[in-house]
DNA sequence: TCCTCCCGCCAAGCA
DNA sequence: TGCTTGGCGGGAGGA
């Protein structure tokens, strides 16, 4: 017996059969006629039998529509399966894999070009799908169902549907984010969350009621097919199943991602809100399974389109299956849209700006993703060492401290997001110069309108950054100072400072924390939002924190500030505490930042530093991994748990700059410069201080701007005399150690400075928050608001990265 | 063991 | 009445 020749595995052929420029591809060749059969011998016979049991051979059979051979071929089917033994005979089959939806999926895209011509109208015919995709017709339905929910195909008649391609994406996402937001997904999400977490410390709790009667008080309604004007919405059975359509729930779906930030949902939770919505009784298993399954069809079609990817979301409950969209960023207004629709400069017409941008990057630069890095040699080093660092993380053991390793992840998405930015700047410029050459009109001006801080070319520096003035922030304590580069046309800015806003314990930590308001940015980052407001009543609070001028956390932190203010400094301890319990009962957020230096002086005051070592205090600094490239400093688990430094006791000085005119670096004062001078160690922040001043053009791309104390000796400015006072009326110069850095968006960059202030022994006091802000660009609004105690908060958002660890990661 | 999702039954609805 | 469409859940492959 000879074992049929397996199939080449279908996956491959479709993966390659999909060109990255999307263009259409031809209907495969019909197969060879088989030449006539053998005579009706035993070995032929069993041939046949053989060959007829391959799916090729049975549509073939189905397209000569010959039920009479049909009917044979389920005849010999059957007594292949006498004459095989079962192993083999499962074997000729096709594995499930290549039987998948999204494999499917991939094969039907493959046959409609992403952006057909207006003018010829592809038209899908479910006969002829089925039959040349070997594939049940049930399955095509799957597929059409969520195309159509896209729009990407409509139902024209029986059998018959019409292919639009892209065309009407842009316009689609756009309508399913503004009814997400109607419906207030983000909300039901949160509130999912919520239950989710509640359930944990009360599984008895009468969940499904909470949940049906909270979805039952929101104002959510049964929602319909979201329909697009001009595109006629013809579904077979539109009463009775409308509803439950999978088209519906594929729309849903989507909503999910489009309203959520970072666009990551997992499946738990949108089957969830599918069941929520319209069968708030059955909120039962099988339900929920049913819903489940229904999902997974979804995803693995939108997988194909590449509108979502698979990720894994791990949580302290364990891994859970979910999906981050990585689909095109839809816009808040339709403005975009319109400017863009009204472009017929590219080719294929754009009527997205994201596609446009993706188009010319594609042109721009052919390799794909992490390749661009290879733009700036640079970058390959920090990423190098970003992987190292990742890869002691992850070979470190976990620690109890989760903190750490969230802290260091933070750290090291800050870090690539410091580099997005910056590829995206060059991108923007190197796109427009491309377009511009290209096709004139093609030039995105919303981009260069929004961007105005950013439109300088990278690496040229204007001359008149070379007058930018570096303002000393002294540290006599620790012997450490910090240079601030100050563009002298912003620098009047920095005075919005009040004594009165310094004294900030940490009650909560979303007072310290920065939302950025680039949801791409948050994308890189495992997180889930919603569920962090442990302390928090309502689900709705944990929205970002401009919607809540006065919250709960600030009227706690207020509390805080007075009482910290009425304490003289012997009780500080005290109010660490309660501080910490602060933290216990609502949540432990991270100082955000972008960790570049350390101050390389540890060394500098040994005897600090043994009465500190033995508190574990000191040895942060000493044991603390240090990127020789990038002087990031991760802090893996164990160290932490060494050093036991809750996060609480970080509290960072912030100071809210334009990025085109400050930078920020450590400059070591005279203590400390004698120690580290004679230290042959090199600075391990130098490098990436150089690649943050010339990232953000304040030196030229050949200017090295050394990370020792040169600097130390300049003038305090006035400017900087009011950020110095930022310490005097209490301990900020005592503070040392940290600066973290972080772009908020196109237009601001966050650099906090952080202090571990050692009171005690055990002790590591952590009093000052400020915030200074320049004005970053038109688009900025005032980002922090003082109030009448002196308290300062983010207006503009935060970015609060939960206690509760979350890691996403892809397949 | 659990995740993933194929498979096909069968009912609703249409021509 | 036959066909199309699609809700649904069992159960098996795969991790």
């Amino acid at each position: 017996l000879k074992t049929p020749l397996k199939q080449a595995p279908t996956s491959q052929l479709v993966l390659t059969e999909r060109q990255p420029d999307c263009q259409p591809l031809t209907t495969p060749p019909k197969p060879k006629e088989t030449p006539p059969a053998d005579p009706w011998t035993p070995t032929s016979n069993l041939k046949m039998l053989i060959s007829a049991a391959s799916p090729e051979i049975r549509s073939r059979e189905q397209r000569r529509q010959l039920s009479d051979s049909s009917s044979e071929v389920l005849q010999t089917k059957h007594c292949l399966q006498e004459h095989l033994l079962g192993d083999e005979y499962e074997k000729s089959q096709p594995s499930r894999k290549e039987k998948s939806l999204g494999l499917l999926c991939h094969k039907f895209l493959a046959r409609y070009p992403d952006y057909p011509s207006p003018s010829l109208k592809s038209y899908i015919c479910l006969d002829e799908v089925t039959e040349e995709l070997h594939v049940e017709r049930r399955r095509i339905y799957d597929i059409v169902n969520v195309l159509e929910s896209l729009h990407m195909v409509s139902r024209l008649a029986r059998n018959r549907y019409v292919w639009h391609g892209r065309h009407n994406l842009p316009q689609t996402l756009q309508a399913l984010k503004r009814v997400g937001e109607e419906n207030k997904y983000i909300q039901q999400i949160q509130m999912i969350k919520r239950r989710e977490y509640e359930h944990e410390f009360d599984p008895d709790g009468e969940r499904n009621e909470e949940m049906a009667s909270s979805f039952g008080s929101s104002e959510q309604s049964e929602m319909s097919f979201v329909e697009l004007p001009g595109v006629e919405f013809r579904a077979a059975s539109v009463n009775g199943r409308k509803y439950k359509s999978l088209r519906v729930m594929s729309q849903k779906f989507v909503m999910l991602f489009l309203v959520s930030t970072p666009q990551i949902v997992s499946l738990e939770v949108a089957a969830k809100i599918l069941i929520g919505e319209d069968q708030l009784e059955d909120l039962d298993k099988s339900k929920f399974k049913t819903k489940i399954r229904r999902l997974y069809d979804i995803a693995n079609v939108l997988s194909s389109l590449k509108l979502i990817k698979k990720v894994h979301v791990t949580e302290e409950r364990g891994r859970k299956p979910a999906f981050k969209w990585t689909g095109p960023e839809v816009l808040p207004n339709t403005q975009d849209i319109k400017l863009e629709a009204t472009s017929t400069t590219c080719s294929p017409p754009i009527s997205e700006s994201i596609t446009s941008k993706e188009q010319c990057s594609k042109a721009l630069f052919p390799s794909k993703g992490k390749q661009n890095f290879t733009r700036h040699s640079s970058l390959i080093k920090l990423v190098k060492s970003i992987e190292n660092d990742r890869r002691k993380i992850q070979s470190a053991p976990t620690s109890p401290v989760k903190i750490s390793a969230s802290t260091y992840l933070f750290i090291i998405f800050l870090l690539e997001t410091s580099f997005s930015l910056f590829l995206s700047q060059m991108t923007a410029e190197e796109m427009q110069m491309k377009c511009a050459l290209s096709s004139p009109e093609a030039v995105p001006k919303p981009e260069t309108s929004q961007q105005p801080a950013l439109s300088q070319p990278l690496g040229v520096c204007p001359a008149s950054h070379s007058s930018m003035s570096p303002v000393i922030l002294p540290h006599p304590q620790s012997g450490v100072s910090y240079a601030i580069y100050l563009h002298p046309s912003q620098a009047h800015t920095v005075t919005t400072y009040s004594p009165g806003f310094m004294l900030q314990p940490l009650p909560c930590a979303n007072v310290t924390g920065i939302k950025s308001s680039n949801s791409k940015i948050l994308n890189k980052i495992t997180t889930e939002e919603g569920d962090t407001q442990r302390g928090l009543d309502e689900p709705t609070k944990s929205l970002a924190a401009e919607e809540r001028p006065e919250t709960k956390s600030e009227t706690s932190s207020q509390r805080c500030l007075k009482r910290s203010q009425a304490l003289p400094e012997s009780n500080l301890i005290k109010r660490r505490k309660s501080d910490e319990e602060s933290l216990d009962t609502s949540l432990t957020f991270f100082p955000s930042g972008y960790l570049i230096p350390l101050t390389h002086c540890t060394h500098g005051n040994k005897a600090e530093c043994s009465t500190k070592e033995k508190a574990g205090v000191c040895s942060l600094q000493h044991t603390a991994y240090s990127s020789p490239i990038t002087g990031v400093i991760p802090m893996p688990a164990s160290e932490l748990k060494t050093v036991n430094i809750p996060a609480f006791h970080i509290t960072p000085l912030n100071i809210m700059l334009s990025p085109n005119s400050i930078a920020a670096a450590p400059v070591l004062s005279n203590s400390c410069l004698n120690s580290s001078s004679t230290s042959s160690a090199p600075n391990p922040s130098s490098s990436a201080l150089n690649f943050m001043l010339q990232h953000i053009g304040l030196i030229p791309a050949g200017v090295q701007v050394p990370a020792n104390p040169v600097l130390q000796h300049v003038p305090v400015s006035s400017q900087s005399e009011n950020i110095s006072h930022s310490s005097g009326s209490t301990n900020v110069q005592e503070g040392k150690d940290l600066l973290f850095y972080s772009p908020i968006n196109e237009n601001n960059f966050l650099f906090s400075l952080q202090f571990l202030q050692p009171k005690e022994p055990q002790e590591t006091q952590a009093v000052t928050e400020n915030f200074f802000r320049t004005p970053g660009g038109p688009n900025t609004e005032p980002a922090l608001s003082a109030s009448s105690d002196g308290t300062q908060r983010t207006s503009q958002g935060t970015l609060y990265i939960p206690q509760r660890k979350l890691e996403v990661s892809e397949d």
